[in-house]
DNA sequence: GATCCTCGAGTTCC
DNA sequence: CTCGAGGATC
């Protein structure tokens, strides 16, 4: 050993072009070691062996940094440091995943694939089954990597779906991610896949925390989160990190395979890691059985997973399905059972929401359960608790659901002690004293103090200022409770009236901080009128009503002066028929439009509105005016089933300038219609209002109506 | 009237 | 994430 490492010191001041030939050799061995290793788990060499030619080639490169190549098996150790992660859009969205619990949910499942396959239903035929690719369903990171002429060169975060974080540095250490493709690759390939915390090594990392003393990591999820999050990469490289690839996301000049089985296969052609767990099963039977046997084999595999996922296999049929609401059709996991944990139920609290919504709340024994500490969990109404029998007092069972949101699964009746109490609605709020009502067929009770209640006041505010209203930084949660205690704020109006001056003195606010709450209020006073709308807190106003109430009455007056003359007349008109202008809105019906209708005519309501312009909140309502487009002045009624959602067929042709509306009439230029299009299509048919399947869409969109 | 889908509102823990 | 409810469709 000694001797081979004197006779590369020696080599040191070969020539450069010798030097040059023994790196690429050296790079192509360490690179077909390390997939045999960490890829196909079959090494051919020793560690110490595999030691000597890493050595030699960091010899080799120190001295010659010329030769130093991006993908050199040297260039794991982690890079620079970054102070943070710059965002990334993924060219094509990383979906989520429908999820199924139970034997039935995975037959629905079943049977709405084929449905959207034009198949007939399951069980004539055992060989009419559908092909799903099932495998486990790792609980790690998802991540996206995207590999140029077969060269590693971005890895993100999955984010929200549609942007992530750029975490290239720390993805590059990790073993099993091939900084270079095997084979040929294509000119672009994105590969997705799953990092995860192998569980040796996480209970390894945890026991080594331990004896220094430090925090541990209560599930391997975490561990590979905080891995991967590090900014200084170095940190990230002394993790055991594992990686699986799972599907494709996009490429260029790639032959694509008819399934995905193929793509698996051709990924580990490329030498990416694809496990070895999945498999092609049939039908809805066959995905049941592989459930079982991985539930079965669950506990001996050497990482975590939280369940199974099915995909349809042919490439083609996913096309066809397509996705729903940032899901695909074609796919599902099929998680195992929640974590249960036994506990007390120590008390029943009940919170008041902006709406005055009284919601109660458990205040439980802290129990371990799902990977956290729960020691609170919400009941969500008086009915629910009804319907558990859930007692003060009570041992009940915790979960987690989905793992993450707390829930009281049931009580256990039979370990019930004799003074166990019965949750009882209070009568009046336990904040300020106003009675609590609860309306005839409603699940939810409410506060009726309105803003006088401190509450509903706080939790007005909150939605007031939060990131998809007035996008107010600096006021949270703490803020605002000292705002409304000291009387500073009693409305939203307030808070643009704060100064610096009247800020300082509060908790955690000196100057500098004042300054900046005063500054992003100013900054907030530029906004966009469904932003504003939103933030009114409008009772079945959220985001996307807002949105498509700007959009259809442009102006503020407008869609005031709708909601005030729509004020119902004769009180034995059929509540559907009244509110027309405002249920001229799509997405606006009887009770939203009622809604509306008290809100815009309450005086109250309008002062404020009145003092929130005062204050100098503006926004452009040229920008929603009339777009001039191809399709100006053209009315457009959306029905059946398009091969994108209706908001998003909706906002293309808006974006073309035309105009749509919620029902077919005489004043209709073109009804588009999708799949499984029902009475609109009927009725187009009788007014002989032009019809638009999706194909002609897309070209009147970009050419407009041939006159 | 039943059913599918989407939206709104409330919530937990780190 | 969950539930409840509103809206659209069959």
């Amino acid at each position: 050993m000694s001797s081979i490492g004197r006779v590369n010191i020696q080599r040191l001041d070969v020539r450069l072009d010798e030097a040059r030939a023994r790196t690429d050799q050296l790079r192509a061995q360490l690179h077909e070691h390390n997939h045999r290793y960490y890829v196909l788990d079959d090494p051919t060499v020793s560690d110490a062996e595999y030691d000597l030619l890493f050595r030699e080639l960091q010899a080799l490169e120190a001295a010659h940094p010329e030769l130093l190549t991006a993908d050199s098996p040297t260039q794991r150790v982690g890079g620079a440091a970054v102070k943070a992660f710059a965002e990334v859009r993924h060219r094509l969205p990383m979906q989520s995943l429908n999820n199924a619990f139970s034997e039935q949910e995975l037959r629905d499942f079943d049977r709405r694939v084929r449905e959207g396959l034009g198949l007939p239903a399951s069980g004539d035929l055992p060989s009419a089954e559908v092909e799903y690719v099932a495998e486990p369903k790792l609980d790690g990171l998802a991540v996206s990597l995207i590999y140029e002429q077969g060269l590693l060169v971005r890895g993100a975060t999955r984010g929200d779906g549609t942007t992530g974080e750029d975490i290239t540095e720390n993805l590059r250490t990790i073993r099993r991610i091939p900084l270079r493709l095997r084979g040929e690759p294509p000119p672009l390939l994105e590969v997705r896949g799953e990092v995860y915390y192998p569980l040796a090594d996480f209970r390894r990392l945890n026991a080594e925390m331990e004896a220094k003393g430090q925090k541990t990591f209560v599930n391997p999820r975490n561990a590979a989160a905080g891995a991967l999050r590090q900014l200084d990469p170095k940190i990230t490289a002394g993790r055991p990190l594992a990686f699986y690839a799972y599907a494709l996301g996009v490429s260029e000049g790639l032959t694509l395979p008819r399934q995905h089985w193929q793509v698996l296969q051709q990924f580990q052609a490329f030498g990416l890691p694809v496990s070895d767990l999945i498999e092609r099963v049939a039908g809805a039977p066959g995905c049941w059985q592989y459930y079982l046997a991985m539930q079965a084999r669950r506990a001996s595999l050497p990482f975590d997973i939280d369940g199974v996922v099915y995909k349809l296999n042919d490439l083609a049929g996913r096309e066809e399905l397509g996705s729903v609401s940032r899901a695909p059709r074609w796919a599902v996991a099929h998680k195992f059972p929640a974590e249960e944990a036994e506990t007390v139920l120590l008390d029943v609290e009940f919170q008041i929401g902006r709406t005055g919504a009284v919601t109660p709340v458990a205040r439980l024994k802290p129990v371990f359960v799902g990977g956290a500490t729960v020691s609170n969990a919400t009941l969500h109404n008086l009915d629910e608790v009804a319907r558990k029998d859930v007692r003060i007092g009570d041992a009940v069972i915790v979960r987690r659901a989905g793992d993450v949101i707390p829930e009281v699964a049931r009580s256990l009746p039979e370990k019930r002690p004799a003074d166990a109490r019965v949750v009882v609605l209070p009568a009046q709020c336990p904040v300020c004293g106003s009675p609590v009502a609860r309306e005839e067929g409603e699940a939810v009770a409410r506060c009726t103090g309105g803003l006088t209640c401190r509450a509903q006041l706080h939790a007005g505010l909150l939605h007031f200022v939060g990131r998809r209203a007035m996008d107010m930084e600096g006021y949270g949660e703490k803020l605002i409770t000292q705002l409304i205690e000291r009387k500073l704020v009693s409305s939203p109006v307030d808070l643009f009236k704060l100064d610096a001056a009247a800020l300082a003195g509060l908790e955690r606010m000196a100057e500098k901080s004042a300054q900046n709450v005063v500054d992003a209020a100013t900054k907030a006073k530029a906004t966009t009128l469904p932003r504003f709308l939103f933030a009114l807190g409008i009772r079945d106003v959220g985001e996307s009503t807002a949105e498509a109430l700007a959009r259809h009455f442009v102006s503020l007056k407008a869609l005031i002066e709708a909601a005030q003359s729509d004020a119902p007349t004769a009180e034995a008109e059929k509540k559907k028929d009244r509110f027309p202008l405002l249920q001229a809105v799509p997405d606006v019906g009887p009770e939203v439009a009622a809604q509306l209708a008290r809100w815009f005519t309450d005086p109250h309501h309008l002062d404020l509105l009145a003092e929130l312009r005062a204050v100098g909140i503006e926004w452009s309502e040229q920008a929603a005016v009339v777009i001039e487009g191809p399709l100006s002045g053209k009315t457009f009624v959306i029905t059946g089933t398009l091969p994108e959602s209706r908001d998003a067929v909706g906002a293309r042709i808006e974006a073309a300038g035309g105009k749509l509306t919620g029902s077919v009439s005489a004043k209709t230029d073109f009804l588009v219609a999708g799949e499984a299009a029902g009475s609109k299509l009927a009725k187009a048919e009788k007014l002989g209002v032009a019809v638009l399947g999706w194909d002609a869409l897309l070209q009147l969109l970009e050419q407009g109506p041939q006159l």
